[in-house]
DNA sequence: GTTGCGGACCTAAGCTGTGT
DNA sequence: ACACAGCTTAGGTCCGCAAC
């Protein structure tokens, strides 16, 4: 989302001059500049690499939080310890004074312009919100006047909107922490998201965007372009993350186009992904025979299955259908769903689909799973 | 276009002085 | 004794620039 970029030099350039992110290019020809402006506040200072780390800690953490209670919180608890020890850091003064600022610096730090919406592929405006639309840290006094035993944090509308995605590409924080080159601690999710959209095909990415969305300087020659990026590739490589990369010229020779093919660790991770969900799922039905009557909440769905089946309203269109998606989403895997969801959108994108989304999306479903 | 050096800047860790 | 801010140092990244 660009919130975190890997050098945090430049960021105070945003802090006073619009940065472009994107340009989008219409049917017709026109040209659509997207900005985007962060605004931090001067006392709690600008989000950074390190920021990241307790980001993804954060993430973690509402990723165990939602698998617990299966509902999304509201507001989301954020024990200062525990952020701490998920951030892969020690205990102590520094670090519980660290959390507090950070929890303080991202609700300060508003977004104005476009953030990418990593569902939709397309960029949402914004007009200020933070990503803590507001916070409470522990011992400060609650709405209903009791003191706070902990921190909490009510996030904004735009990231819950988007959370699904996160949720179901849960970073391998050891992994993260590995990694030394900023470039390369950036492209990993980057790339996780590009290889689990095309289902460990080869991902293709512009150097452009990539510079835009990292806050690089774009170079023309091909030599300086490996000089900046090469560092990164190779440590994601060393790591097995990364199989191969491979830099081509855009067909309007003004850009370079990155092809990066996944690597071992990417589908060891997927691997052990798709068990535990598995593992999960059995350990569900478990819990549902030994109880059976109290089970009412089965018939509405659990939270996921919603926001999943709001998803394919999103995209098929169809209301009058509900129920028959309800059926798909309670007789198919979740992953299987989702890459015929994302069939179903790039067919829509490419002007493939004849009939309709919603059968184009059911027809898909089904060649899927029984191929 | 390419190569390689050095500057600007970053983080992490350790040390020191100060206030309680 | 302890917490804490500020400083130094070491090691590293990224970029600009000059020479080829």
């Amino acid at each position: 989302m660009g919130y975190f970029t890997p050098s945090s030099t430049r960021i105070r350039e945003i802090l006073t001059k619009e940065k472009r992110i994107a340009e989008i290019t219409h049917s017709d020809g026109s040209i659509t500049i997207l900005k985007v402006r962060i605004l931090a506040s001067g006392e709690y200072g600008l989000p950074t690499t390190r920021d990241l780390d307790y980001y993804r800690a954060f993430l973690k953490l509402l990723e165990e939080t939602i698998s617990r209670d299966g509902v999304f919180p509201e507001p989301i608890r954020l024990p200062t310890k525990t952020l701490i020890h998920y951030a892969g850091k020690q205990v102590s003064q520094k670090e519980v004074r660290e959390v507090k600022n950070w929890i303080r610096r991202l609700h300060h730090t508003g977004i104005v312009g476009h953030v990418y919406n990593a569902q939709r592929g397309a960029y949402d405006e914004l007009s200020g919100e933070p990503l803590f639309a507001k916070y409470r840290l522990r011992g400060q006094r609650l709405e209903n006047n009791r003191m706070a035993e902990t921190n909490y944090v009510w996030l904004a509308s735009w990231f819950i909107k988007n959370y699904w995605h996160h949720y179901l590409r849960p970073i391998d924080f050891a992994f993260h922490k590995r990694l030394r080159k900023p470039i390369a601690k950036s492209l990993y999710p980057l790339l996780e998201t590009g290889w689990y959209a095309s289902n460990g095909q080869p991902y293709a990415k512009s150097y452009r965007d990539l510079c835009q969305e990292f806050l690089l300087t774009v170079h023309r020659a091909p030599s300086l372009i490996k000089q900046q990026l090469d560092p990164a590739h190779e440590e994601l490589y060393r790591e097995h993350f990364l199989a191969q990369w491979v830099y081509r010229k855009s067909t309007d020779k003004s850009d370079y186009i990155i092809t990066y093919w996944p690597g071992e660790k990417f589908f060891q991770d997927q691997q052990a992904r798709l068990e535990r969900r598995e593992r999960a799922a059995q350990l569900a039905k478990k819990a549902e025979t030994a109880s059976r009557p109290a089970l009412a909440a089965t018939t509405e769905g659990t939270l996921p299955s919603r926001y999943l089946l709001a998803e394919i309203l999103e995209v098929c269109g169809d209301r009058q259908n509900q129920a028959a998606y309800f059926r798909l989403i309670q007789h198919y895997p979740e992953d299987l769903i989702r890459m015929a969801l994302f069939e179903t959108q790039q067919a829509d994108r490419e002007g493939r689909i004849k009939k309709s989304k919603g059968a184009y999306f059911t027809d898909t479903l089904k060649r899927l799973a029984h191929p």
